[in-house]
RNA sequence: GAGCUCGUAGCUCAGUAGGUAGAGCAACGCCCUUUUAAGGCGUGGGUCCUGGGUUCGAGCCCCAGCGAGCUCACCA
């Protein structure tokens, strides 16, 4: 418990100091403090109020919080009590409180717990203060408040001692609230269209409804190896088909791979299904939701993030190729057409023609810049932009080239198109943008488009630089489901352990007949972060997962 | 998993050229009845992340490890 001697003695003292203060009559722990009003009601009611209103008559109050600032000058004193992220002022006088009520303030410490009942009034100053006739002690600090200016600023200690982040650093407290308000918006949103929120299992024997590793776990009574779900996706389709055709769910998916500002192994997803709707339906909801929530939240669908300003109100729709055509590298003047992007040997030629020109493009350059090409030059400002450029170049030529040679390897039209996506257009999709029509080879669980069988009815949507959701209007042919599984498990037997399992009860499920449907799937901490302009989801997440730390010296 | 950066008092941070560790807050004692990062006087507090090495001498240089942050990879 202790992490030196400093605390340990500092333990002993307080302890000391309790005993003082049980000596005065107080309660060492109480169990109840009746407060007539909260810090933030006494804020809301008489923040404004003059003094002559507080005077004529007196306002009486008790209020209880936490001490975060004691200053005490002789024979009186004041301290800011903290509740509900709010502060409040007391001021404490040995000939209003009487010798024993000013003994036990001298006994006080920041952090401890109080209660006071006195009248409010107006400092000199003008601060909104409580002149305190009564003094209740509550609960002692035993350990030593963070520095009281900078708070809490070490990012480890305010993650493992989140307790502490979150009463002297109120701008994380204020992240948690806005977590609080989305979840609660979320929630109304749906409600009010007829969606039934419900629990699945996060137990599962078989791991399904995502590519990702699970965690395992066992269950002794039953001897059964379990895995914590990585998604609810096909336990939420058994319940369309089972008549619930509006479902949502919100809780923890567990996924067992790295971690990273945008990455925490277990996080919190909705997922929400529509029986008779496509994607085209769900890409209006999302839009619709998205700005409602904002609005709840933020009280306005502005947002800013990495020092960006969003618009959660205003979106923008693209196909996969629209994105990458417009993405497309400025140097290389003439940009592709959408129909280059649908064989085999036009994408060939574009990305060969792309890479081609770019290295002309960049021998130019070098040629009109001899100077630069000399490691001795002074770094001048253009000099260094003809590095970035350089740079971009050489990242532009290597994607090209490789696209190209994946090309050639396995002919898939549709995974070099989607890492074309990846690579030039994701990171730059920092306003509200939809992708769509996803090529069905990097989409096992979506449904094709009538007219298109090279492309599914899918979308992605982006805000801040990262992948906010997934949705797609769901396969529910148990036939084709069965034959996806199948190849999934081939693809196991290669090695391959983010394949699907086979999940013959979803198949037997499929084959009792789901509608058409729609499903979504959002991720709620990355929603949290745009929301509050958080840049690590660590931010918004309360006990985030940390490695093992030495253990600090052992009490007592 | 890889690269870069960081780890000094309970907290926030200095620490010069390698010369034997400092400030503010917090704590303790005294003074102070409208202060608010209150103020004044005084006191105590350190395995400088850990373990090796170089050196007459290491907080500082080198190596290994632990923990963290960022970037990349995988993914939502």
């Amino acid at each position: 418990m202790f992490d030196s001697e400093f605390e340990r003695s500092l333990f002993d003292l307080r302890k000391a100091k309790l005993e003082e203060i049980v000596k005065l009559g107080q309660a060492a722990y109480p169990n109840h403090f009746p407060a007539s009003h909260t810090v933030p009601e006494v804020r809301a009611q008489w923040g404004e109020a003059t003094t002559e209103f507080l005077e004529a008559p007196r306002v009486m109050v008790s209020v209880a919080g936490r001490i975060m600032a004691i200053r005490a000058q002789g024979k009186a004193g004041f301290a800011t009590l903290q509740q509900d992220g709010q502060r409040l002022q007391i001021y404490v006088r040995l000939d209003a409180v009487g010798e024993q009520g000013f003994a036990l303030y001298k006994l006080l410490d920041m952090g401890d717990h109080i209660g006071v009942t006195g009248y409010l009034f107006r400092t000199r100053t003008g601060e909104l203060t409580v002149h305190v006739e009564t003094l209740t002690f509550l609960a002692k600090a035993m350990l030593a408040l963070p520095e009281k200016f900078h708070g809490l600023a070490d990012v480890e200690l305010r993650y493992r001692q989140r307790y502490v982040d979150l009463f002297t650093n109120l701008d994380a407290r204020e992240v948690f609230v806005k977590r609080a308000k989305t979840l609660k918006a979320l929630r109304q949103f749906f409600d009010e269209r007829g969606f039934l929120e419900v629990e699945t299992p996060m137990m599962q024997q078989v791991a399904g409804g995502a590519a990702a590793r699970p965690f395992t776990t066992h269950h002794n009574a039953l001897d059964l190896d379990l895995f914590l779900r990585i998604a609810p996706e096909l336990y939420l389709k058994r319940l369309v088909v089972g008549g619930f055709d509006r479902v949502y769910e919100i809780n923890r998916n567990f996924r067992n791979e790295g971690v990273s500002t945008q990455h925490n192994p277990e996080f919190t997803m909705l997922e929400f299904y529509q029986a008779y709707a496509n994607y085209h339906d769900l890409m209006t909801l999302t839009e619709e939701l998205i700005a409602f929530v904002a609005k709840e939240v933020n009280g306005t669908t502005i947002t800013n993030f990495n020092g960006v300003e969003i618009d959660l109100s205003k979106w923008t729709r693209l196909t996969m190729v629209e994105a990458i055509i417009k993405q497309w590298p400025e140097e290389l003047e003439a940009k592709p057409s959408t129909e280059s992007f649908s064989d085999w040997h036009s994408l060939d030629a574009v990305l060969q023609s792309a890479w081609e020109r770019l290295e002309q493009i960049q021998e130019a350059d070098e040629k009109a810049n001899p100077e630069y090409m000399s490691a001795e030059t002074e770094s001048t400002d253009d000099e260094v932009q003809f590095v970035i450029r350089r740079a971009l170049r050489q990242i532009s030529i290597a994607l090209f080239s490789n696209a190209r040679a994946r090309l050639a390897l396995d002919k898939s039209l549709g995974k070099v198109i989607y890492a074309l996506f990846e690579e030039l257009v994701e990171s730059n999709l920092i306003q509200p943008t939809i992708i769509y029509d996803y090529p069905t080879e990097v989409s096992p669980l979506s449904k094709a488009k009538p007219d298109d069988p090279a492309h599914v009815e899918r979308f992605e949507f982006f805000c801040g630089g990262f992948e906010l959701g997934n949705a797609f209007s769901e396969l529910n042919d148990p036939v084709e489901q069965h034959k996806r599984f199948a190849q999934q498990l081939a693809e196991r037997a290669q090695g391959d352990d983010e394949a699907h399992q086979m999940d013959e009860d979803y198949v037997r499920a499929l084959a009792y007949g789901l509608p058409p449907t729609a499903g979504e799937g959002i991720g709620i901490d990355r929603l949290v972060m745009l929301l509050t302009g958080s840049k690590s989801i660590r931010d918004v997440i309360l006990f985030p997962l940390m490695r093992n730390q030495p253990s600090v010296v052992s009490s007592q």
